[in-house]
DNA sequence: TCTGGGGTCCTAGGACCC
DNA sequence: TCTGGGGTCCTAGGACCC
């Protein structure tokens, strides 16, 4: 078995890098892609993060900066994005034998026994990603999924603050090469916020310590790491010590939730509006549910005002769960509507709202159930319930080639009453009048 | 006026069972 | 008056990721 070796490779500022392949003239300006109703900055160019522009930055903070600076801003095209993902995928997955896609801009490749030159290999990579696709990349390489996090975040730096880090460092930082004590010494220059499993609120735990460093952390005992936080922050410190833990993923594993949200572009009072958007929403996850050959038990439908407007406040969810495991649009939409109206009050400015497939398990066993029910009764309803999925496979094939939405099933249809759920009268007058105490789970 | 969307995992504590 | 304890399952909440 050869020594664990991992390469992490990463689109620079990808959504932007994105958009410059296209739009030559982006080049070297200052530049931004919105989120959901251009709500807020969820990729910046260089230029924009040298103007101070931070993630997740909301868009009416930082627009006066378009006539002060020139800086443009775009609206996400998601679908773009995703093919663009793809593409440099598939030419970076030669850098080593075994690939794991991490999300749309990063994969992790395990270049364990890869001989030769690793640094010139991944320059040669980086260069046909960058001829072929039109993005910029960088890689890190080291012998810990979390040191290449780490490699790859110098690599970054190195090159984009000169000065910062060794310059033969930028663009590929491969770890691999460097003695212990070049190692430490780089260590000790990143702060421990940049560590690839601690968040804000384990930063700021950790300075109180006095532990500030990459260096300080690594030498912190794998036992306080676990006895002060938990078992994955014990492999985090490991991992910095060098010890392989977190193995590579080959085939990404299905779901265990599915969710689709949305914040609106302006509040929503009315229950129909909402409904509609709920509507929408159990459509687009039911199809992802499908996607994966899966079926849902429990819906989860929430709504909630804005957190940041100083209106009377509101947030509630409901699990509504399903009497028979399904994939069927119709019988999710169907729970999740069921489960708006129970939560739903009128009054209120409503800023967001969502649907969440919980308790998602194969379709297999749920088609083997049909099975047995079809063959055990005969009846016209078990009929009907087995032409159901051909039903859901063509109206996503339709929505799949002639756009999202093209195709809508018309009715809620019938026989979705949830299982747990005594039809009480009290779902059936004005939602408003609703027993909280009656639901029968609820998240606040 | 206007503040993203979609996930995963861990842990504490309550419910329940015997 | 004395009033178990261990195991397991579930959920809510918190933290993290991009």
């Amino acid at each position: 078995m050869p020594a664990p070796l991992f390469a992490l490779v990463d689109g620079n500022n990808f959504y932007v890098s994105c958009e410059r392949v296209f739009r030559h003239s982006l080049k070297n300006t200052p530049c931004v892609v919105l989120s959901n109703n251009d709500g807020c900055a969820i990729a910046r160019s260089n230029e924009a993060k040298d103007l101070g522009i931070k993630m997740g930055a909301p868009w009416f903070q930082i627009r006066h900066l378009q006539e002060s600076t020139g800086l443009v801003a775009l609206s996400a095209n998601f679908e773009l994005y995703g093919e663009i993902s793809a593409r440099m995928m598939s030419v970076v997955a030669a850098l080593g034998h075994r690939q794991e896609i991490y999300s749309i801009d990063e994969s992790f490749i395990d270049l364990s026994g890869v001989p030769g030159d690793l640094t010139k290999r991944a320059c040669d990579i980086r260069a046909r990603v960058n001829q072929w696709v039109g993005i910029p990349t960088c890689i890190g390489i080291a012998p810990t999924k979390t040191l290449a996090k780490l490699a790859n975040h110098i690599a970054k730096q190195a090159e984009r603050k000169p000065g910062s880090y060794p310059a033969e460092l930028a663009q590929v930082a491969d770890l691999s090469r460097l003695s212990e004590a070049e190692l430490d010494a780089l260590l000790a220059a990143t702060s421990v916020g940049e560590v690839w499993g601690v968040g804000r609120r384990i930063a700021e735990q950790l300075k109180a310590q006095s532990v500030g460093t990459v260096l300080d952390l690594k030498r912190m005992s794998p036992a306080a790491a676990r006895a002060g936080w938990s078992v994955i922050f014990e492999r985090t410190v490991r991992e910095l010590q060098g010890e392989s833990c977190v193995d590579m993923e080959d085939v990404a594993p299905s779901k265990q939730e599915i969710a689709c949200t949305r914040s609106f572009g302006s509040a929503v009072r009315d229950l129909d509006e909402l409904t509609e958007a709920v509507s929408e929403f159990s459509a687009r996850a039911a199809q992802k549910l499908r996607g994966q050959a899966g079926v849902t038990s429990q819906i989860l439908v929430f709504i909630r005002t804005s957190p940041f407007r100083q209106t009377p406040q509101y947030s509630r969810s409901l699990v509504v769960p399903l009497r028979r495991p399904t994939a069927d649009t119709a019988a999710i939409t169907s729970a999740a509507v069921m489960g708006l109206r129970a939560i739903f009050k009128p009054e209120f400015d409503y800023a967001k709202a969502g649907v969440m497939l919980l308790d998602i398990s194969s379709s297999k066993v749920e088609q083997l159930e049909l099975d047995l029910d079809a063959a055990d009764h005969g009846s016209a309803t078990a009929r009907s319930r087995e032409a159901r999925p051909h039903l859901m496979a063509a109206l996503d094939s339709v929505n799949e080639r002639y756009g999202r939405g093209t195709l809508k099933l018309a009715s809620a249809g019938a026989g979705v009453v949830p299982r747990n759920w005594t039809m009480k009268q009290e779902l059936r007058t004005p939602a408003y009048t609703t027993r909280w105490e009656d639901m029968p789970v609820v998240r606040a």
